[in-house]
DNA sequence: CGAATGGTTATTGTATACAAAACACTCCCG
DNA sequence: CGGGAGTGTTTTGTATACAATAACCATTCG
């Protein structure tokens, strides 16, 4: 997207992020183009987009609100995310050829490489996770499917700060990512789809437990919901 | 919506539709803008949300295409529908309400009496038929849910011009909504799921037999494709 | 005391003018 | 004859002014 919608869209989000606007407080379409210092037209943009994610909510009469989300979204969302994720694994382990095989592979290796240090570096393991599950969508070749898991995978940062990943935790993570390359190399949808399942169930419940003792948070970035 | 922006947006639809404009020719907002009568901004709204249905496309550098859609991005649209509304089935029978069933049950008699006539009147069973899966989706209780079918059954409408509907058709889609409002009403998601699966699975099967005929079409308005 | 009514303000929606970027073309130089 | 810089043109992106609509508030009448 063009340079000040995009920029527009990335502070709004950062605000909503970091509680500096709270659910249902009332927005208005000038505040939020002096926050950004673009104007309204560009600001529309990025709302509609905001709009799209469930992030910002408009009342019956066009009035915008920061949307707030109940315990039964956020279990919504990921039981969604699972559904289409699992999907997009069986699809890819259909499709994946084995150079988009060997390309997952080097990602998983990055992604152990980030793990397995002194001190392990969360910054970049959410980087290659990022990567591996994107290399599976591509794989799975079905355009709407990657713009919906898109939505889905970005949203739930909301809640996602003061989230703590142990080692244990990131090691689980990268041997689900060995496992789903060999259910893609295997060519067996099934597999894929099962350990996928698994994947982000586990991760489900890991995140419920620590949201259970965290009230809310603030600030923080690009963290994403599965480990 | 707006007016202006409403407006823009179901114009360009229809003349999209009406195949006034053919896949893969490009358009610009000001050719948009004077197809509809109202200026760029509109206009550019209404685009945006196109683009996200897919009927509309951007290459690398932000010109507009009409799209075009290959056999498998049919197929694909079917396979996530079912998929998606498959689960809203399900949830809705955990959810549903005794006053809920009744509506549906309603609905369905308003359904069978457009087919039980002399001439059975086609278009007032697609309007019953809509009401009945959105009420499904309603007793689902997700919007994100409800979010992804909605563009899933807008956008199909693009090829289902010349389908005609058999008296048997029409039957067999009344029984299978009989039977989903009995798993409702038995309060089974299994049941449920069961049965939407194969009521649309059914539909994918007889909208692909009715296209292997049919090239392209002109014009016609707010079908849908399941029976 | 409460509910309807009018005017006032706040907020969103639309049009238009201008800026920036991409494209197509020409013309020059190798 | 071909490649590429430069220039004019088309198309998209942004700002701003204005129009329409909805919320707010006070005032009046039942």
């Amino acid at each position: 997207m063009s340079r000040a919608s995009e920029q527009a869209y990335a502070k709004i989000r950062a605000h909503l992020l970091s509680g500096a606007l709270k659910p249902s407080e009332q927005l208005t379409e000038d505040q939020l183009a002096q926050i950004t210092g673009v104007s309204r037209t560009p600001v529309r943009e990025a709302v509609r987009r905001l709009e799209d994610e469930l992030l910002l909510v408009r009342s019956e009469s066009k009035r915008l609100f920061v949307a707030d989300w109940s315990r039964d979204d956020i279990e919504e969302m990921f039981s969604l995310r699972q559904m289409l994720e699992c999907h997009a694994a069986e699809r890819a382990a259909r499709r994946m050829t084995r150079g988009q095989v060997a390309a997952m592979e080097a990602i998983n290796a990055a992604l152990k490489a980030a793990i397995e240090q002194p001190a392990p570096d969360v910054g970049q393991f959410l980087e290659a996770n990022r990567s591996f599950h994107d290399a599976i969508i591509e794989a799975a070749a079905s355009p709407r499917l990657g713009q919906m898991l898109a939505r889905l995978v970005e949203a739930p940062v909301v809640l996602r700060t003061a989230r703590t990943y142990s080692l244990d935790d990131l090691r689980q993570s990268a041997r689900d990512h060995d496992e789903l390359i060999a259910a893609f190399a295997a060519r067996d949808p099934e597999w894929a789809r099962a350990v996928m399942g698994s994947h982000l169930r586990r991760a489900f419940h890991t995140f419920a437990q620590t949201v259970r003792t965290t009230t809310h948070a603030p600030d923080a970035d690009d963290l994403d919901m599965d480990t």
